[in-house]
DNA sequence: CCCATATCTGCAAAGGTTCGCAGATTTGAA
DNA sequence: TTCAAATCTGCGAACCTTTGCAGATATGGG
């Protein structure tokens, strides 16, 4: 009965895949909306080659959708809820740290989960 | 502003620790209650070795606290919510996948999210 | 004290990830 | 067609993770 198996293999590819920072600030930053890559680039102040791995790694797990539109891809989130799943991860965030950088953490939430019109949870 | 770098990289640091089969496993077994070293090895079938490294990172980031007593150490989550937001994660894993195995993620679901008060199994 | 059990730590090989850079591709405009 | 803008892909160096194994440490019993 390897179901157990085959589902923390999944479970621990979907976590490796958000594991890396600008990863989630992108994801973060697709919470709103779809946008081009050199959007995303300038929002985060990456360069625009750095997204566009990112983002190949995000659509080969098919947790982006894409839609070209002239010389710009824009992305969106396949699936929404995933970036305030990501938001609720901040409580398990080591407590030493939070001694430190609580307020790093409040406004973060703040900024992060400032309430979107568009999608709905 | 470097709120968001700073959360970011927490957050994605937290993913990462998270990020490995037997760890996510290890913490879905240690949902009902505390396990000692060997228990957690022999109910995943892994060697001790390597759970006593895996404990070492869950240690070190705070996400289980340990009891010691005669020559067992019991561990248990500091923060027993991590593991149902993990399970949280379970709609996320690749659609591909889930048209596939759709039947282990329910199955899982199921085992792990089960509410008995009976430890064993 | 000596031994077995339970667990931890250090190390090195194998393998995976990240990142910039160079070059390819696609598209719209002159 | 030729050019420039936007994006993608391939590659290699640097870096990080995983894993088994050997040896260290701690505990309880005889």
């Amino acid at each position: 009965m390897p179901s157990r198996l085959i589902v923390s293999r999944e479970v621990a590819d979907l976590l490796k895949l958000l594991a890396h920072p600008d990863r989630l600030r992108m994801i973060e930053e697709l919470r709103l909306g779809e946008k081009d890559v050199t959007g995303i680039a300038d929002a985060l102040t990456l360069p625009a080659t750095r997204v566009s791995q990112h983002l190949a790694q995000l659509r080969a797990h098919r947790l982006v959708d894409e839609r070209r539109a002239g010389r710009s891809h824009f992305y969106r989130l396949s699936q929404p809820q995933l970036a305030g799943w990501i938001l609720d991860a901040l409580p398990f965030v080591d407590v030493r740290n939070r001694l430190d950088e609580g307020e790093h953490i409040d406004s973060v939430r703040a900024l992060w989960s400032a309430q979107d019109p568009n999608t709905s949870h």
